[in-house]
This record gives structure tokens, sequence and C-alpha cells, in this order.
DNA sequence: TGCGATAGTTAGAGGCTATAACGCTCGTCA
DNA sequence: TGACGAGCGTTATAGCCTCTAACTATCGCA
């Protein structure tokens, strides 16, 4: 609010728009996907010809950049405040799917199909990094500080120190988090086993099956 | 072959260039993604003019879904010939894996993000229901007949057997298999886990952060 | 051999993205 | 306070796309 102050009536206008069409845009791809969004329909939505509307993005694509960005933003933050809430692990996995759920198609805009050519800005890789960083630093909360050497308990899987191993080697993605190896792949396997689930949900595969997703996802929840 | 050989000299023409024209489209898709398919660019290609496909396929859908319902085919066949070879589901894995990354716009025309509004026909949710067949298969092959009523073992958490019994209420869509309740749910894992990964790797979302997604494959394989 | 079904054509409506060129208005500054 | 210029929105246009209508030409069967 403070730069909107300071702003000139031309910069606070633009703003204003740029939030405005953003605004439809999300309601457009609610309700009828990304591949739908229309920057035509958008204009006449908002009383305007088409070609206004490239005042105030380059193109389509930059649009969707945009949203892309936004979505992001919403879940590192939606993350990082229930880490500083001190959430474990479970709390992030349920509000992963309160998130997703909210809004389905916001969260396949960011883990859905991604078009062929289509190159993140560093900007949202970097926010997408926000991401994994609240999921590490859930992770390496709740977890035994330095489990001695001891390879008996339940037994480490072959494929699964193989895997510790080698994330030790390759941990580039997690920066400079200090998070140890058990917790990069406890990180990787919450990412992965989740999106799975909420994917498959959210693309309806599991409608007509019978059984209630949300049973699924707290077994799976459980099982990390 | 047989019907080939029966059908009248139109017949066989007009299977020939539906086949021709299927055939561009799987190259588009491979390489722009299923959003990008254009009937005009096909048309083009073979040296006719647009309108001319509609004499084979009623609209841009109707081509879509032919080739989802062959994706889905060629998925079922391959579990259906690794389950008959007596397979287990770690082959079933591999399969998988293997199916996904020779054409990732394929996997992801059946497993990616859907348009909204669609509604997939009969024959398609009855060949998906093959290849969920061919993993309870191989779910149900390697286990143990009939584990006795001991709570003991490695300890089943609460939401595994609350699902465990969800599940054994709400069968209707293993259809008349006759896999057990921890069968059905290590068919759930297998699908959801498996399919997690791969939709990551495909879509781009592991680049850059450097681990080999296949030693995540076979951790999450082997902790199936 | 002739006729009917069917393949492929052109023409065109209506949608989209995107650019170019034009007026008009609003804020700023002398 | 008044003039000027930056920036907003318009129309026109090009070039895609899907899909329909109407016409022509051809192929195969009776």
């Amino acid at each position: 609010m403070k730069e909107s102050e300071t702003a000139t009536p031309r910069q606070r206008y633009r703003a204003q728009v740029r939030e405005e069409i953003k605004q439809h845009a999300w309601e457009q791809v609610a309700t009828a996907g990304a591949s739908a969004l229309s920057l035509n329909a958008i204009a006449k939505q908002m009383g305007m010809t088409g070609p206004a509307l490239y005042r105030y993005f380059a193109n389509r694509d930059e649009l969707i950049t945009e949203l892309i960005r936004d979505a992001y933003r919403s879940l590192a933050d939606t993350f990082r405040a229930r880490v500083e809430a001190g959430g474990s692990l479970p709390d992030l996995a349920a509000a992963l799917r309160a998130w997703a759920l909210a809004d389905p198609q916001r969260y396949l805009l960011i883990y859905g199909t991604p078009v062929p050519g289509y190159q993140a800005p560093e900007e949202t890789t970097r926010i997408a990094g926000e991401v994994m960083a609240a999921v590490l630093d859930a992770c390496a909360a709740g977890q035994l500080p330095e489990p001695p050497p001891s390879p008996s308990p339940p037994s480490p899987s072959p494929s699964a120190s193989a895997l510790e191993a080698h994330l030790a080697d390759h941990r580039a993605w997690a920066g400079p988090h200090p998070a140890p190896a058990p917790a990069l792949r406890r990180a990787l396997a919450f990412w992965s086993r989740l999106h799975g689930l909420l994917s498959l949900e959210l693309a309806g595969h599991f409608t007509g099956m019978g059984f209630d997703p949300a049973l699924l996802y707290a077994a799976e929840t459980e099982a990390l």
C-alpha cells in the first residue's frame, strides 16, 4: 500500500487495471482452465476492446506467467506461515490439500502439464525454491538429530540408502539449507507422493471409483 | 488384418487415411503437446486442405479422444504382457517408466491436466480399468495369501488400516477382481506414487535440481 | 455403363493473438 | 493557467485456428 501512495496517478491506475485483468483471468482459469484463457474475452468483460490489454501485458504468455508467479507466491506464503507456527509435516500436507482443493486450476497451473516450450523466469523458480525450503524445514525439524550408524532398525532398503548417498552429493537444489540427507529424501517423498494423489484427484481419475480420496491422502501422509 | 481384407476398397482407403492422420497427430503431440494440435496443419502436411479432415474425424476433440484411447490401449497391452509373463510389481513399475519416457507427451495425454469439460467415453474408462486390473493382478500375486489377524507385525498405522477397511467397502472400481483389501491399497499407492514422480519428472520440475530421477524412482518402487 | 456414395475442393463465418496507426485525455510543468 | 507530451483506448488489419455449407469430381458397385 505504501507504494501505491507514493506512485503517480498514472501508475496507480495502471496497477489497478492490471489487477482487474488478473482477477478476470483467474475466473476464466478457474472455470475453463488455463488453456482456455482469452485476452479478448477478458477485455470484453471489462468493457474494452481486445488490443487495449496489450498496454498492460506484452502478450498472453506474460499474463499466464504472472498468474503462475502469484500462485507460487500464495503457496509459498501458506507453507511459510505453517512452518513458522511450528507446523509439522502432516500440517503441511493438510495445508497443501486445502490449498489445492480451494482452487484446483490454480494447483494445476503450477503443477499440471506445461506447454513444451515454456521456460519459467528466474523469479518463479526462486519462489518454487521457497516452497521446497519450507518442506525441508518441516522435514528437518521432526527428525532424530543424528541417527547412529546402526544399520539395523527398520532395515533401510538398498535403493533408499543409495538414494540418500546420491542426494548427499547432489544437494544443490536445497541451496544452503542444512537438512541432512534423510530429510532431503523425505522432502522429495512428501512432494512426489502428495502431488501424485492430488493431481490424480484433481484430474478426476478417482471419480467413479467410489472411495474417499481424503482417506487415501491421510494414509499416505501418515506413511511419511 | 482380417478386417482390412474383407472390407471394401473405400473402407480400406478410409481406414488408411485415418491412420495417416493419427500418425501426423502423434508427431505434433510429441513435439508441441496436445494443446497445440492443429487439424489444419495436419491437412497441409498431408497435401490436403483443412476441411477435408472433417470427413474422417467429426472434430478436433474426436481425434484427440482417439489418441487418448490408443495411448491407454498401448499402456494396457504393455502391462498385460508383463503380468502374463509373470512380472512382479517392480517389473510393472519399470515398464511404466520406460513407457512414459518413450513418449512423454503420450503419458501426459492420459495422465496430464485434462480440459475441465472433457468427459471420457465409456471405452476409454474401460481400458483404463484394464490398466488398473493388471496392477491389481501384480499386487495380489506377490502377497501373503491371508495374513492372520495379528495386529503386531510392522504396526499398521491407524490411517492405513482405516483406509483398508474403507477400501474393502468401496471396491466397485476393482470390478470382479478378487484382490484383498491390502492389495487394493498397494495398487493405489503404486499408481499415485509413481504417477507423482513421473509427472513431476516429465513436467521438468526435477530439471536443475541435480539429482537423478531414476534413483528416486527406484527407491520408491522398492518402498512399495 | 451409369448412377450414387463419398472424397476433396473453395468460400465463408466467427473465434483467437498480435501489430500498426490513429485520436483523445489526463497529468505535469513552465 | 494553459500547453504539451506521455500514455490509454480505439479501429483496421494480418494471419492463425475450428468448423459448416455448397459444389465438383471421382470411384466402385450393380
